[in-house]
RNA sequence: GUCCCCAUCGUCUAGCGGUUAGGACAUUGCCCUUUCACGGCAGUAACCGGGGUUCGAGUCCCCGUGGGGACGCCA
């Protein structure tokens, strides 16, 4: 039995978005699985769109999901001369030949087509045509013959058959001589000896030319395996041009990369009730024929619900690594103050992001001038400066800064003025962090640290005064 | 318009001829609780429509409807 080989072909015309991020992992998880090798292959052969911003953009994204690959980066733009190879093949055996119409005259054919309600197509005016009009700058296309049936087994979509007669004769070479698309892929699958060809489903249309193409070149197909699509909340195919995000736009967000490729395993395939899956779980786990074959629709809150989950159940000190990234986004100095895996452990339960996560240990890092406006005002009246100088008294008292003497010394405070903790605790944690939400008081004090907490409770008597 | 593909709770999905149609997210209620959360328990919620096939259809077939895709000297 050959290896597995397949590939990730992006067109680096754009970031690398959710969509192609789950085509890649689609492809690199087949490959894992199945102990093959997965490919990386840039697709620049327009040059008028592609960019090296886009692939780097597009490597980027890639190692930040750490979907690596085995080979590649190959860069279509350096295979030009066999691609041209190729062309004067399919020109000699006759399996291609010139077109000199021009854009113009293709343009009006596709117009009256469409109001004749047929399908546009090539009319094949320039197939054995002999004259050769003065100066022209030719195209080359591929002779699609028209009678018969294309077949193929998608290995998601089962059989799927395509009549010849639907097909026209593509461009397979710009006047410019420059290779398009359909060639090139049939060309470096081949090349490359791609096993599986793991691809979004609306290249599902192209399929049966390229493999009459490869049938012109005496070659067998590879398997096919065509994906569903990702859309967006309005219904819409998620692509470059409509409303598609970067995967970078989700580490800028808070997003751990095994949650966002957990929640992208999960749209469009299934392994019973498993909603959890580890790489090495997907990797073990993954089928194409467990592969649905329906459009499904990006779902952020189901993705917060497994970013969650891994802000929860990673250690600490892994998610401190990829929190450090929003600590200096928001400009946070974490040098002095109480360790952030620690701070991690007290937060990490309130938090759906590391955004939100960062956000959320500002107090424990900086100190603040304001407090939120509705917690100051619900929690700062008449008499609670009493109770704060008599906590500042308490608390002053503690010398062995952990959570069971705080514990004590803040039920003592409560005991000596005859108030219930509801009474007591919600006014220190406002003057302690400046919000109305924090972890238990213990908790939060010990973090904060003795010299801060009596600092900020001191700070807070003045303000109520 | 032509061709192709698709169709189970709001969303992601399980189901592979006989199920009280299951799970997860979201949502609602209750419990836990010094706040916010977490957690626990319970609930609301779906087979697009119409014809067949069959003793029996969410499951198979056809038609309709709806959605998506392709129809480029883009990939």
């Amino acid at each position: 039995m050959t290896k597995v080989r397949t590939r990730f072909a992006p067109s680096p015309t754009g970031y690398l978005h959710i969509g192609g991020a789950r085509t890649a992992l689609f492809s690199w998880l087949y490959a894992r699985k199945m102990q093959g090798d997965f490919i990386l292959r840039i697709e620049d052969t327009d040059r008028e769109r592609s960019t090296q911003a886009s692939v780097d953009a597009i490597l980027e994204g890639m190692q930040w999901l750490g979907l690596d690959h085995d080979e590649g980066p190959f860069y279509q733009t350096q295979r030009f001369d066999r691609y041209k190879a190729v062309i004067q093949q399919l020109l000699d055996q006759g399996d291609a030949y010139y077109c000199y119409c021009s854009k113009e005259r293709l343009e009006t054919l596709r117009e009256s087509q469409w109001a004749a309600k047929q399908k546009p197509r090539y009319d094949g005016l320039c197939h054995g045509r002999t004259d050769i009009p003065e100066g022209a700058e030719p195209v080359v296309r591929f002779r699609n013959q028209q009678e018969g049936t294309v077949i193929f087994d998608d290995r998601v979509r089962g059989t799927v058959i395509f009549n010849n007669s639907e097909l026209d004769d593509l461009i397979i070479a710009r006047s410019d001589g420059t290779p398009t698309y359909n060639l090139t892929v049939v060309v470096d699958d081949l090349d490359m000896e791609i096993t599986h060809v793991i691809r979004g489903d609306d290249h599902i249309n192209n399929t049966p030319r390229q493999i009459n193409i490869l049938r012109a070149l005496g070659q067998k197909p590879p398997i096919y395996a065509h994906v569903p699509m990702i859309l967006g909340d309005d219904g819409k195919r998620l692509s470059k041009r409509h409303g598609a995000v970067s995967v970078m736009q989700y580490r800028d967000e808070g997003y751990l990369p095994d949650a966002v490729l957990n929640y992208l395993v999960r749209l469009g395939w299934s392994y019973a009730d498993q909603e959890v899956f580890s790489r090495e779980q997907m990797q073990a786990l993954f089928d194409l024929k467990d592969v649905n074959k329906a459009a499904s629709t990006f779902n952020t809150e189901k993705l917060q619900w497994l970013n969650q989950h891994y802000i929860k159940e990673m250690p600490a000190s892994t998610i401190a690594e990829h929190l450090q990234w929003q600590f200096n986004d928001q400009g946070i100095d974490t040098r002095q103050g109480p360790a952030v895996t620690d701070v991690i452990d007290a937060l990490k339960e309130r938090a759906r992001t590391l955004k939100e996560l960062a956000a959320a240990a500002r107090y424990f890092y900086q100190d603040f001038d304001t407090y939120d406006e509705k917690a100051a005002k619900k929690q700062f009246k008449q008499g609670t400066a009493e109770v704060l100088a008599a906590l500042h008294e308490g608390l002053g008292t503690v010398d062995h800064w952990d959570l069971e003497p705080i514990h004590a010394a803040i039920m003592q405070v409560c005991k000596a003025l005859d108030l219930k903790l509801g009474k007591v605790g919600p006014p220190l944690r406002v003057a302690v962090t400046g919000t109305a939400m924090s972890p238990s008081l213990d908790v939060t004090l010990k973090l904060i640290g003795k010299q801060r907490t009596l600092e900020r409770i001191e700070k807070a008597i003045d303000y109520i005064k």
